[in-house]
DNA sequence: CGGCATGATGTTGTGCACAACATAACAAGC
DNA sequence: GCTTGTTATGTTGTGCACAACATCATGCCG
Protein backbone atom coordinates (compact mmCIF):
# COMPACT_ATOMS: atom_id res chain seq x y z
CA UNK A 1 0.00 0.00 0.00
CA UNK A 2 1.93 3.04 0.87
CA UNK A 3 0.62 5.57 -0.81
CA UNK A 4 3.47 7.48 -2.68
CA UNK A 5 1.61 9.53 -4.21
CA UNK A 6 4.74 11.61 -4.96
CA UNK A 7 6.50 9.64 -7.03
CA UNK A 8 4.15 9.29 -10.06
CA UNK A 9 5.19 5.80 -11.59
CA UNK A 10 4.31 5.43 -15.11
CA UNK A 11 2.88 2.03 -16.22
CA UNK A 12 4.22 0.18 -18.67
CA UNK A 13 8.07 0.12 -17.00
CA UNK A 14 9.05 -3.37 -18.36
CA UNK A 15 12.60 -2.87 -16.49
CA UNK A 16 15.92 -1.28 -18.24
CA UNK A 17 15.06 -2.22 -21.69
CA UNK A 18 11.32 -1.08 -22.34
CA UNK A 19 10.09 -1.19 -26.07
CA UNK A 20 10.56 2.29 -28.34
CA UNK A 21 7.01 1.33 -29.02
CA UNK A 22 3.78 3.45 -28.15
CA UNK A 23 2.68 3.32 -24.25
CA UNK A 24 -0.06 0.78 -22.99
CA UNK A 25 -3.07 1.96 -22.74
CA UNK A 26 -3.97 0.01 -19.86
CA UNK A 27 -6.97 -1.03 -20.92
CA UNK A 28 -8.30 -4.20 -20.21
CA UNK A 29 -9.01 -3.57 -16.42
CA UNK A 30 -13.06 -3.65 -16.27
CA UNK A 31 -13.74 -2.04 -12.62
CA UNK A 32 -11.12 -2.31 -10.52
CA UNK A 33 -10.68 1.31 -10.76
CA UNK A 34 -13.61 3.89 -9.97
CA UNK A 35 -13.82 6.76 -12.24
CA UNK A 36 -10.98 9.28 -10.99
CA UNK A 37 -8.45 6.22 -11.12
CA UNK A 38 -9.64 5.70 -14.93
CA UNK A 39 -9.44 9.51 -15.32
CA UNK A 40 -5.97 9.92 -14.38
CA UNK A 41 -4.70 6.66 -16.02
CA UNK A 42 -5.87 7.92 -19.34
CA UNK A 43 -4.84 11.46 -18.31
CA UNK A 44 -1.43 10.44 -17.47
CA UNK A 45 -1.03 7.65 -20.53
CA UNK A 46 -1.73 10.96 -23.19
CA UNK A 47 0.63 12.68 -21.14
CA UNK A 48 3.48 10.78 -21.46
CA UNK A 49 2.63 9.69 -25.31
CA UNK A 50 2.33 13.47 -25.94
CA UNK A 51 5.74 13.99 -24.52
CA UNK A 52 7.57 10.86 -26.20
CA UNK A 53 6.50 12.25 -29.63
CA UNK A 54 4.24 9.03 -29.79
CA UNK A 55 1.66 11.79 -31.04
CA UNK A 56 3.84 14.55 -32.89
CA UNK A 57 3.45 18.15 -32.62
CA UNK A 58 0.97 19.43 -34.95
CA UNK A 59 -1.05 15.97 -35.14
CA UNK A 60 -4.66 14.97 -34.97
CA UNK A 61 -6.24 12.89 -31.83
CA UNK A 62 -9.71 11.73 -33.03
CA UNK A 63 -11.85 11.33 -29.99
CA UNK A 64 -13.91 8.50 -31.32
CA UNK A 65 -10.28 6.31 -31.67
CA UNK A 66 -9.38 7.15 -27.92
CA UNK A 67 -12.61 6.37 -26.50
CA UNK A 68 -12.41 2.81 -28.74
CA UNK A 69 -8.93 2.30 -27.03
CA UNK A 70 -9.86 3.17 -24.03
CA UNK A 71 -13.14 1.04 -24.05
CA UNK A 72 -15.13 4.26 -22.67
CA UNK A 73 -17.42 6.43 -24.61
CA UNK A 74 -16.38 9.87 -26.05
CA UNK A 75 -17.44 11.50 -22.62
CA UNK A 76 -14.34 10.81 -20.40
CA UNK A 77 -11.72 11.23 -23.05
CA UNK A 78 -13.19 14.60 -23.14
CA UNK A 79 -12.90 15.40 -19.82
CA UNK A 80 -8.95 14.13 -20.25
CA UNK A 81 -8.45 16.73 -23.16
CA UNK A 82 -10.58 19.90 -21.47
CA UNK A 83 -7.64 19.12 -18.90
CA UNK A 84 -4.81 18.43 -21.63
CA UNK A 85 -6.17 21.67 -23.64
CA UNK A 86 -5.46 23.24 -19.88
CA UNK A 87 -1.59 22.09 -19.93
CA UNK A 88 -1.18 23.64 -23.06
CA UNK A 89 -0.47 20.32 -24.64
CA UNK A 90 -3.49 20.12 -26.67
CA UNK A 91 -5.97 22.58 -28.67
CA UNK A 92 -9.38 21.69 -29.77
CA UNK A 93 -10.86 23.42 -32.31
CA UNK A 94 -14.57 22.97 -33.21
CA UNK A 95 -15.20 21.28 -36.70
CA UNK A 96 -11.43 20.75 -37.03
CA UNK A 97 -9.88 18.37 -34.43
CA UNK A 98 -7.87 18.26 -31.18
CA UNK A 99 -4.37 18.91 -32.67
CA UNK A 100 -1.12 18.77 -30.51
CA UNK A 101 0.37 21.64 -30.03
CA UNK A 102 3.25 22.32 -31.67
CA UNK A 103 6.50 23.56 -29.59
CA UNK A 104 8.79 26.22 -30.09
CA UNK A 105 12.28 26.96 -28.90
CA UNK A 106 11.84 30.46 -28.30
CA UNK A 107 8.11 30.42 -26.78
CA UNK A 108 9.46 28.11 -24.42
CA UNK A 109 12.06 30.64 -23.44
CA UNK A 110 9.81 31.69 -20.77
CA UNK A 111 9.02 28.45 -19.54
CA UNK A 112 12.72 27.65 -19.01
CA UNK A 113 13.41 31.32 -17.19
CA UNK A 114 10.48 30.63 -14.75
CA UNK A 115 11.70 27.07 -14.49
CA UNK A 116 15.73 27.71 -14.10
CA UNK A 117 14.30 29.93 -10.91
CA UNK A 118 11.66 27.17 -9.65
CA UNK A 119 14.09 24.89 -9.71
CA UNK A 120 15.98 26.86 -6.27
CA UNK A 121 12.90 27.18 -4.70
CA UNK A 122 12.76 23.50 -4.65
CA UNK A 123 14.45 22.23 -1.37
CA UNK A 124 14.42 25.83 -0.19
CA UNK A 125 10.80 26.20 0.52
CA UNK A 126 9.76 23.21 2.38
CA UNK A 127 12.57 20.54 1.88
CA UNK A 128 11.78 16.89 2.06
CA UNK A 129 13.41 15.16 4.91
CA UNK A 130 16.49 12.82 3.27
CA UNK A 131 16.30 9.25 4.32
CA UNK A 132 18.16 6.06 3.62
CA UNK A 133 15.13 5.29 0.87
CA UNK A 134 15.20 8.62 -0.76
CA UNK A 135 19.00 7.71 -1.38
CA UNK A 136 18.08 4.78 -2.68
CA UNK A 137 15.92 5.60 -5.07
CA UNK A 138 18.66 8.43 -6.49
CA UNK A 139 21.17 5.60 -6.35
CA UNK A 140 18.63 3.49 -9.12
CA UNK A 141 18.32 6.60 -11.43
CA UNK A 142 22.00 6.87 -11.82
CA UNK A 143 22.50 3.36 -12.25
CA UNK A 144 19.81 3.52 -15.04
CA UNK A 145 21.34 6.22 -16.51
CA UNK A 146 24.98 4.76 -16.64
CA UNK A 147 23.70 1.97 -18.57
CA UNK A 148 22.28 4.27 -20.70
CA UNK A 149 24.91 6.41 -21.97
CA UNK A 150 26.43 3.61 -23.36
CA UNK A 151 23.78 2.06 -25.27
CA UNK A 152 20.41 4.16 -25.07
CA UNK A 153 18.61 6.11 -27.32
CA UNK A 154 17.01 9.08 -27.12
CA UNK A 155 13.63 7.69 -26.14
CA UNK A 156 14.83 6.21 -23.12
CA UNK A 157 16.77 9.01 -22.10
CA UNK A 158 13.89 10.98 -22.32
CA UNK A 159 12.32 8.19 -19.83
CA UNK A 160 14.82 8.37 -17.31
CA UNK A 161 14.67 12.53 -17.29
CA UNK A 162 11.17 11.60 -16.83
CA UNK A 163 11.37 9.87 -13.45
CA UNK A 164 14.63 11.82 -12.63
CA UNK A 165 12.57 14.48 -12.47
CA UNK A 166 9.65 13.40 -10.29
CA UNK A 167 12.13 12.03 -8.01
CA UNK A 168 14.13 15.59 -7.72
CA UNK A 169 10.24 17.08 -7.60
CA UNK A 170 9.73 14.81 -4.82
CA UNK A 171 12.37 16.63 -2.79
CA UNK A 172 10.22 19.49 -1.64
CA UNK A 173 6.58 18.68 0.29
CA UNK A 174 5.59 22.22 -0.73
CA UNK A 175 2.05 21.09 -3.06
CA UNK A 176 1.83 23.67 -4.88
CA UNK A 177 5.48 24.02 -5.80
CA UNK A 178 5.51 20.18 -7.25
CA UNK A 179 2.34 20.79 -8.89
CA UNK A 180 3.48 23.93 -10.95
CA UNK A 181 7.05 22.18 -11.66
CA UNK A 182 5.46 19.06 -12.88
CA UNK A 183 2.90 21.40 -15.55
CA UNK A 184 6.00 23.11 -16.28
CA UNK A 185 8.15 20.37 -17.60
CA UNK A 186 5.77 18.53 -18.88
CA UNK A 187 5.66 21.31 -21.48
CA UNK A 188 8.91 21.62 -22.15
CA UNK A 189 9.37 18.11 -21.90
CA UNK A 190 9.26 17.57 -25.69
CA UNK A 191 11.51 19.94 -27.15
CA UNK A 192 14.84 17.70 -25.92
CA UNK A 193 13.54 14.93 -27.81
CA UNK A 194 12.42 16.64 -30.11
CA UNK A 195 15.85 18.36 -31.20
CA UNK A 196 17.37 14.56 -30.64
CA UNK A 197 15.77 13.08 -32.80
CA UNK A 198 16.46 15.89 -35.77
CA UNK A 199 20.34 15.79 -34.82
CA UNK A 200 20.17 11.97 -34.78
CA UNK A 201 22.98 12.05 -36.77
CA UNK A 202 25.53 13.91 -35.30
CA UNK A 203 26.34 10.95 -32.37
CA UNK A 204 28.87 13.47 -30.93
CA UNK A 205 26.11 15.50 -29.22
CA UNK A 206 23.98 13.53 -28.37
CA UNK A 207 26.58 11.76 -26.71
CA UNK A 208 27.43 15.38 -24.86
CA UNK A 209 23.41 15.10 -23.96
CA UNK A 210 23.96 12.15 -22.34
CA UNK A 211 27.22 12.17 -20.34
CA UNK A 212 26.01 15.91 -19.18
CA UNK A 213 22.48 14.52 -17.98
CA UNK A 214 24.94 11.91 -16.09
CA UNK A 215 27.02 14.47 -14.85
CA UNK A 216 23.60 16.18 -12.86
CA UNK A 217 22.69 13.10 -11.65
CA UNK A 218 25.73 12.33 -10.23
CA UNK A 219 26.14 15.73 -9.05
CA UNK A 220 22.71 15.58 -7.36
CA UNK A 221 22.71 12.15 -5.69
CA UNK A 222 26.09 13.09 -4.01
CA UNK A 223 24.36 16.60 -2.84
CA UNK A 224 21.21 14.46 -1.51
CA UNK A 225 23.70 12.31 0.27
CA UNK A 226 25.48 15.07 1.96
CA UNK A 227 21.59 16.23 2.94
CA UNK A 228 22.37 19.23 1.18
CA UNK A 229 19.11 20.07 -0.65
CA UNK A 230 19.75 23.58 -1.75
CA UNK A 231 23.27 22.51 -3.55
CA UNK A 232 20.81 20.46 -5.16
CA UNK A 233 19.02 23.06 -6.31
CA UNK A 234 22.06 25.00 -7.89
CA UNK A 235 23.20 22.03 -9.74
CA UNK A 236 19.57 21.81 -11.26
CA UNK A 237 19.35 25.01 -11.66
CA UNK A 238 22.50 25.26 -13.60
CA UNK A 239 21.65 22.36 -15.81
CA UNK A 240 18.53 23.57 -16.66
CA UNK A 241 19.90 26.92 -17.69
CA UNK A 242 22.69 25.26 -20.00
CA UNK A 243 20.05 22.37 -21.38
CA UNK A 244 18.20 25.45 -22.68
CA UNK A 245 20.76 27.08 -24.08
CA UNK A 246 22.48 23.80 -25.97
CA UNK A 247 18.95 23.55 -27.55
CA UNK A 248 18.21 26.61 -28.60
CA UNK A 249 22.45 26.49 -30.48
CA UNK A 250 21.28 23.41 -31.61
CA UNK A 251 18.12 24.51 -33.07
CA UNK A 252 19.91 27.53 -34.55
CA UNK A 253 22.54 25.88 -36.51
CA UNK A 254 20.01 23.41 -37.91
CA UNK A 255 18.21 25.21 -40.84
CA UNK A 256 14.62 23.57 -41.58
CA UNK A 257 13.16 20.61 -39.32
CA UNK A 258 13.13 18.03 -42.22
CA UNK A 259 11.00 16.22 -39.89
CA UNK A 260 11.50 12.81 -38.34
CA UNK A 261 9.70 9.47 -39.68
CA UNK A 262 6.04 8.99 -39.58
CA UNK A 263 5.16 6.94 -37.47
CA UNK A 264 8.08 4.00 -38.43
CA UNK B 1 -10.43 46.95 -30.37
CA UNK B 2 -6.88 46.78 -29.63
CA UNK B 3 -6.68 42.91 -27.63
CA UNK B 4 -6.26 43.39 -24.27
CA UNK B 5 -5.97 39.89 -23.34
CA UNK B 6 -3.79 41.30 -20.27
CA UNK B 7 -6.15 42.82 -18.40
CA UNK B 8 -9.06 40.32 -17.35
CA UNK B 9 -11.35 42.65 -16.99
CA UNK B 10 -14.48 41.17 -15.35
CA UNK B 11 -17.90 41.77 -16.31
CA UNK B 12 -20.60 43.31 -13.87
CA UNK B 13 -18.43 46.36 -13.41
CA UNK B 14 -20.99 48.79 -12.78
CA UNK B 15 -18.60 51.66 -11.35
CA UNK B 16 -18.03 52.93 -8.04
CA UNK B 17 -19.89 51.20 -5.98
CA UNK B 18 -21.18 47.79 -7.26
CA UNK B 19 -24.23 46.09 -5.56
CA UNK B 20 -23.09 43.92 -3.06
CA UNK B 21 -25.42 41.07 -4.68
CA UNK B 22 -24.29 38.39 -6.57
CA UNK B 23 -22.32 38.13 -9.84
CA UNK B 24 -24.54 38.18 -12.50
CA UNK B 25 -24.18 35.24 -14.53
CA UNK B 26 -24.32 37.42 -17.90
CA UNK B 27 -26.93 35.10 -19.76
CA UNK B 28 -29.16 36.09 -22.39
CA UNK B 29 -26.80 36.62 -25.13
CA UNK B 30 -28.33 34.25 -27.76
CA UNK B 31 -25.57 33.44 -30.02
CA UNK B 32 -22.69 36.66 -30.17
CA UNK B 33 -20.38 34.24 -28.95
CA UNK B 34 -18.69 31.29 -30.08
CA UNK B 35 -18.47 27.54 -27.65
CA UNK B 36 -15.23 28.91 -26.66
CA UNK B 37 -16.26 32.69 -25.43
CA UNK B 38 -19.39 31.03 -23.54
CA UNK B 39 -16.75 28.44 -21.70
CA UNK B 40 -14.20 31.56 -20.59
CA UNK B 41 -17.50 33.87 -19.47
CA UNK B 42 -18.69 30.59 -17.40
CA UNK B 43 -15.71 30.12 -16.03
CA UNK B 44 -14.59 33.85 -14.40
CA UNK B 45 -18.35 33.79 -13.48
CA UNK B 46 -18.01 31.00 -11.27
CA UNK B 47 -14.42 31.57 -10.29
CA UNK B 48 -14.93 35.09 -9.13
CA UNK B 49 -18.64 34.11 -7.27
CA UNK B 50 -16.06 31.48 -5.34
CA UNK B 51 -13.84 33.94 -4.50
CA UNK B 52 -16.32 36.63 -3.33
CA UNK B 53 -17.54 33.99 -1.24
CA UNK B 54 -20.95 34.22 -3.04
CA UNK B 55 -20.84 30.45 -3.21
CA UNK B 56 -19.42 29.56 0.48
CA UNK B 57 -17.22 26.97 1.07
CA UNK B 58 -18.39 23.19 1.92
CA UNK B 59 -21.42 24.86 0.25
CA UNK B 60 -22.83 22.51 -2.73
CA UNK B 61 -22.85 23.89 -6.57
CA UNK B 62 -25.82 21.67 -8.48
CA UNK B 63 -24.90 21.10 -11.95
CA UNK B 64 -28.41 21.52 -13.26
CA UNK B 65 -29.19 24.75 -11.11
CA UNK B 66 -26.15 26.15 -13.16
CA UNK B 67 -27.10 24.49 -16.39
CA UNK B 68 -30.67 26.17 -15.97
CA UNK B 69 -28.98 29.93 -15.23
CA UNK B 70 -26.51 29.91 -17.77
CA UNK B 71 -29.26 28.93 -20.25
CA UNK B 72 -27.45 25.77 -21.26
CA UNK B 73 -27.05 21.81 -20.58
CA UNK B 74 -25.12 20.30 -18.02
CA UNK B 75 -22.46 19.29 -20.56
CA UNK B 76 -20.74 21.99 -21.07
CA UNK B 77 -21.23 23.32 -17.31
CA UNK B 78 -19.40 20.39 -16.84
CA UNK B 79 -16.45 21.38 -18.71
CA UNK B 80 -16.04 24.50 -16.14
CA UNK B 81 -16.38 22.62 -12.78
CA UNK B 82 -13.33 20.06 -14.01
CA UNK B 83 -11.27 23.04 -15.03
CA UNK B 84 -12.45 24.74 -11.41
CA UNK B 85 -11.67 21.34 -10.08
CA UNK B 86 -7.94 21.48 -11.55
CA UNK B 87 -7.41 24.86 -9.94
CA UNK B 88 -8.43 23.30 -6.84
CA UNK B 89 -11.55 25.66 -6.35
CA UNK B 90 -14.05 23.04 -6.39
CA UNK B 91 -13.90 19.23 -5.61
CA UNK B 92 -16.50 16.88 -7.56
CA UNK B 93 -17.13 13.68 -5.97
CA UNK B 94 -19.52 11.17 -7.72
CA UNK B 95 -23.30 10.53 -5.71
CA UNK B 96 -22.59 13.27 -3.46
CA UNK B 97 -21.83 16.82 -5.29
CA UNK B 98 -19.60 19.15 -6.86
CA UNK B 99 -18.52 20.88 -2.96
CA UNK B 100 -17.00 24.53 -3.15
CA UNK B 101 -13.13 23.78 -1.30
CA UNK B 102 -12.83 24.64 2.29
CA UNK B 103 -9.98 27.14 2.60
CA UNK B 104 -7.46 26.66 5.51
CA UNK B 105 -4.90 28.77 6.76
CA UNK B 106 -2.53 26.41 7.23
CA UNK B 107 -2.65 24.28 3.92
CA UNK B 108 -2.50 28.05 2.46
CA UNK B 109 0.75 28.69 4.23
CA UNK B 110 2.49 26.96 1.07
CA UNK B 111 0.59 28.85 -1.48
CA UNK B 112 1.58 31.62 0.19
CA UNK B 113 4.97 30.55 0.91
CA UNK B 114 5.30 30.06 -3.16
CA UNK B 115 3.48 33.70 -4.32
CA UNK B 116 6.11 35.51 -2.48
CA UNK B 117 8.67 33.99 -3.99
CA UNK B 118 7.06 34.79 -7.50
CA UNK B 119 6.11 38.18 -6.67
CA UNK B 120 9.35 39.28 -7.23
CA UNK B 121 10.11 37.21 -10.74
CA UNK B 122 7.23 39.82 -12.27
CA UNK B 123 9.31 42.50 -13.33
CA UNK B 124 12.39 40.95 -13.21
CA UNK B 125 12.09 38.01 -15.88
CA UNK B 126 10.48 39.74 -19.10
CA UNK B 127 9.01 42.88 -17.89
CA UNK B 128 6.42 44.66 -19.69
CA UNK B 129 7.10 48.17 -20.91
CA UNK B 130 6.04 51.01 -18.97
CA UNK B 131 3.28 53.27 -20.90
CA UNK B 132 1.31 56.52 -19.98
CA UNK B 133 -1.41 54.12 -20.71
CA UNK B 134 -0.48 51.64 -17.96
CA UNK B 135 0.75 54.15 -15.46
CA UNK B 136 -3.21 55.79 -16.06
CA UNK B 137 -4.70 52.24 -14.71
CA UNK B 138 -2.44 52.39 -11.57
CA UNK B 139 -3.44 55.91 -10.84
CA UNK B 140 -7.09 54.82 -11.39
CA UNK B 141 -6.62 52.05 -9.10
CA UNK B 142 -5.32 54.12 -6.09
CA UNK B 143 -8.27 56.64 -6.74
CA UNK B 144 -10.90 53.36 -6.30
CA UNK B 145 -8.82 52.64 -3.39
CA UNK B 146 -8.37 55.78 -1.62
CA UNK B 147 -11.98 55.88 -1.82
CA UNK B 148 -12.54 53.09 -0.74
CA UNK B 149 -10.48 53.22 2.24
CA UNK B 150 -13.27 55.94 3.71
CA UNK B 151 -16.49 53.96 2.81
CA UNK B 152 -15.21 50.38 1.61
CA UNK B 153 -16.89 46.87 2.42
CA UNK B 154 -14.33 44.15 2.44
CA UNK B 155 -16.06 42.76 -0.71
CA UNK B 156 -16.03 45.99 -2.50
CA UNK B 157 -12.36 45.81 -0.95
CA UNK B 158 -11.89 42.75 -2.63
CA UNK B 159 -12.56 43.28 -5.61
CA UNK B 160 -10.42 46.38 -6.00
CA UNK B 161 -7.46 44.00 -4.65
CA UNK B 162 -8.53 41.75 -7.86
CA UNK B 163 -8.04 43.96 -9.91
CA UNK B 164 -4.80 45.47 -8.92
CA UNK B 165 -3.47 41.80 -8.83
CA UNK B 166 -4.27 41.83 -13.06
CA UNK B 167 -3.02 45.22 -13.54
CA UNK B 168 0.22 43.79 -11.02
CA UNK B 169 0.27 40.36 -12.86
CA UNK B 170 0.32 42.51 -16.33
CA UNK B 171 3.89 44.40 -15.71
CA UNK B 172 5.40 40.98 -16.96
CA UNK B 173 5.09 39.58 -20.25
CA UNK B 174 6.14 35.73 -19.57
CA UNK B 175 2.81 34.44 -20.48
CA UNK B 176 3.77 31.24 -18.50
CA UNK B 177 4.35 33.26 -14.93
CA UNK B 178 1.19 35.27 -15.14
CA UNK B 179 -0.86 32.10 -15.53
CA UNK B 180 0.90 30.74 -12.38
CA UNK B 181 0.71 34.14 -10.72
CA UNK B 182 -2.92 34.16 -11.78
CA UNK B 183 -3.88 30.33 -10.69
CA UNK B 184 -2.27 30.85 -7.00
CA UNK B 185 -3.67 34.52 -6.48
CA UNK B 186 -7.46 32.73 -7.00
CA UNK B 187 -6.50 29.95 -4.85
CA UNK B 188 -6.00 32.61 -1.65
CA UNK B 189 -8.12 35.49 -2.94
CA UNK B 190 -10.78 33.86 -0.87
CA UNK B 191 -9.09 33.53 2.78
CA UNK B 192 -9.02 37.49 3.09
CA UNK B 193 -12.53 38.12 2.67
CA UNK B 194 -13.38 34.91 4.61
CA UNK B 195 -11.01 36.20 7.85
CA UNK B 196 -12.50 39.96 7.46
CA UNK B 197 -16.30 38.85 7.63
CA UNK B 198 -15.33 37.09 10.49
CA UNK B 199 -13.29 39.94 12.21
CA UNK B 200 -15.87 43.11 11.18
CA UNK B 201 -16.78 43.56 14.29
CA UNK B 202 -13.70 45.08 15.05
CA UNK B 203 -13.53 47.83 12.72
CA UNK B 204 -9.92 49.04 13.67
CA UNK B 205 -8.56 45.62 12.31
CA UNK B 206 -10.78 45.79 8.98
CA UNK B 207 -9.54 49.64 8.46
CA UNK B 208 -5.89 48.53 9.16
CA UNK B 209 -6.32 46.21 6.20
CA UNK B 210 -7.50 49.20 3.57
CA UNK B 211 -4.56 51.37 4.93
CA UNK B 212 -2.27 48.83 4.60
CA UNK B 213 -3.07 48.02 1.14
CA UNK B 214 -3.47 51.96 0.15
CA UNK B 215 0.40 51.90 0.63
CA UNK B 216 0.99 49.39 -1.43
CA UNK B 217 -0.80 50.51 -4.18
CA UNK B 218 0.35 53.53 -3.43
CA UNK B 219 3.89 52.76 -3.64
CA UNK B 220 3.78 50.42 -6.18
CA UNK B 221 2.25 53.15 -8.39
CA UNK B 222 5.28 55.32 -7.47
CA UNK B 223 7.60 52.77 -8.39
CA UNK B 224 6.19 52.56 -11.61
CA UNK B 225 6.02 56.03 -12.36
CA UNK B 226 9.71 55.71 -11.70
CA UNK B 227 10.04 52.40 -14.07
CA UNK B 228 11.29 50.66 -11.47
CA UNK B 229 9.63 47.51 -11.97
CA UNK B 230 12.23 45.22 -9.92
CA UNK B 231 11.38 47.62 -6.38
CA UNK B 232 7.26 46.93 -7.32
CA UNK B 233 8.72 43.52 -7.25
CA UNK B 234 9.54 44.13 -3.54
CA UNK B 235 6.90 46.43 -2.59
CA UNK B 236 4.58 43.18 -3.64
CA UNK B 237 6.29 40.64 -1.67
CA UNK B 238 6.43 42.68 1.24
CA UNK B 239 2.87 42.98 1.32
CA UNK B 240 2.11 39.51 0.47
CA UNK B 241 3.92 38.36 3.33
CA UNK B 242 2.82 40.88 5.78
CA UNK B 243 -0.66 40.26 4.74
CA UNK B 244 -0.64 36.27 5.46
CA UNK B 245 1.35 37.13 8.59
CA UNK B 246 -1.68 38.95 9.55
CA UNK B 247 -4.48 36.78 8.64
CA UNK B 248 -2.50 33.70 10.23
CA UNK B 249 -2.40 35.77 13.11
CA UNK B 250 -6.34 36.69 13.48
CA UNK B 251 -7.28 33.53 13.01
CA UNK B 252 -5.06 32.60 15.57
CA UNK B 253 -6.32 34.94 18.04
CA UNK B 254 -9.82 33.61 17.09
CA UNK B 255 -10.84 30.66 18.66
CA UNK B 256 -13.24 28.74 16.74
CA UNK B 257 -15.43 30.61 13.37
CA UNK B 258 -18.94 30.69 13.79
CA UNK B 259 -19.14 30.93 10.65
CA UNK B 260 -20.83 33.93 8.69
CA UNK B 261 -24.63 34.15 8.06
CA UNK B 262 -25.99 31.55 5.47
CA UNK B 263 -27.05 33.08 2.31
CA UNK B 264 -28.88 36.02 4.10
C1' DC C 1 -35.16 1.49 22.93
C1' DG C 2 -30.97 0.67 19.91
C1' DG C 3 -28.79 -1.25 15.78
C1' DC C 4 -28.96 -2.55 11.24
C1' DA C 5 -30.77 -3.73 6.81
C1' DT C 6 -33.32 -1.89 3.00
C1' DG C 7 -35.37 1.09 0.00
C1' DA C 8 -36.11 6.07 -1.52
C1' DT C 9 -34.00 10.06 -3.11
C1' DG C 10 -30.61 12.98 -5.07
C1' DT C 11 -26.21 13.73 -7.25
C1' DT C 12 -22.42 13.10 -10.48
C1' DG C 13 -20.57 9.94 -14.31
C1' DT C 14 -21.48 7.77 -18.86
C1' DG C 15 -23.22 6.70 -23.41
C1' DC C 16 -25.38 8.05 -27.46
C1' DA C 17 -27.74 10.80 -30.96
C1' DC C 18 -27.78 15.12 -33.03
C1' DA C 19 -26.44 20.12 -33.89
C1' DA C 20 -22.82 23.47 -35.06
C1' DC C 21 -18.89 24.17 -37.46
C1' DA C 22 -14.90 23.86 -40.66
C1' DT C 23 -12.82 21.97 -44.53
C1' DA C 24 -12.26 19.79 -48.98
C1' DA C 25 -14.04 18.22 -53.18
C1' DC C 26 -16.69 19.39 -56.99
C1' DA C 27 -19.30 21.64 -60.45
C1' DA C 28 -21.09 25.69 -62.65
C1' DG C 29 -20.18 30.15 -64.55
C1' DC C 30 -17.09 33.63 -66.39
C1' DG D 1 -8.14 28.06 -66.80
C1' DC D 2 -9.70 30.40 -62.77
C1' DT D 3 -12.88 31.79 -59.53
C1' DT D 4 -16.81 30.94 -56.84
C1' DG D 5 -20.91 28.86 -54.95
C1' DT D 6 -22.48 24.46 -53.27
C1' DT D 7 -22.47 20.07 -51.47
C1' DA D 8 -20.32 16.18 -48.98
C1' DT D 9 -17.73 14.66 -45.26
C1' DG D 10 -15.61 14.68 -40.91
C1' DT D 11 -14.84 16.71 -36.43
C1' DT D 12 -15.91 18.77 -31.97
C1' DG D 13 -19.81 20.80 -29.04
C1' DT D 14 -24.42 20.04 -26.93
C1' DG D 15 -28.51 17.93 -25.00
C1' DC D 16 -30.74 14.27 -22.89
C1' DA D 17 -31.68 9.74 -20.84
C1' DC D 18 -29.84 6.41 -17.96
C1' DA D 19 -26.29 4.05 -14.93
C1' DA D 20 -23.30 4.26 -10.81
C1' DC D 21 -22.87 5.86 -6.47
C1' DA D 22 -23.62 7.98 -1.83
C1' DT D 23 -26.66 9.51 1.63
C1' DC D 24 -30.69 9.61 4.41
C1' DA D 25 -35.07 8.02 5.98
C1' DT D 26 -37.79 4.17 7.27
C1' DG D 27 -38.99 0.10 9.33
C1' DC D 28 -37.80 -4.32 10.98
C1' DC D 29 -35.52 -7.17 14.32
C1' DG D 30 -33.04 -7.96 18.53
Amino acid sequence: MAATEDGNRMEGRTGKADAPMTVDSGARRPSDEGARGRFERIYRTLRMRICLLDHAPGSRLREEDLAEEFRVSRTPIRRVLVKLEAEGLLRSVHGVGTIVTDIDVNELAQVYELRVELAELVGRLSPAPVDAALIARFHEIRARCDEMVSEGDPRTFSRINMDFFHLYNALTTNGPLREINERLYYQTARIWLKTALRLRNSKELIHTEFTTFQREVTDTTEAIEHGDLVAAGHVRRAHIAMSFARIRKASETEGRPVIAPTAG
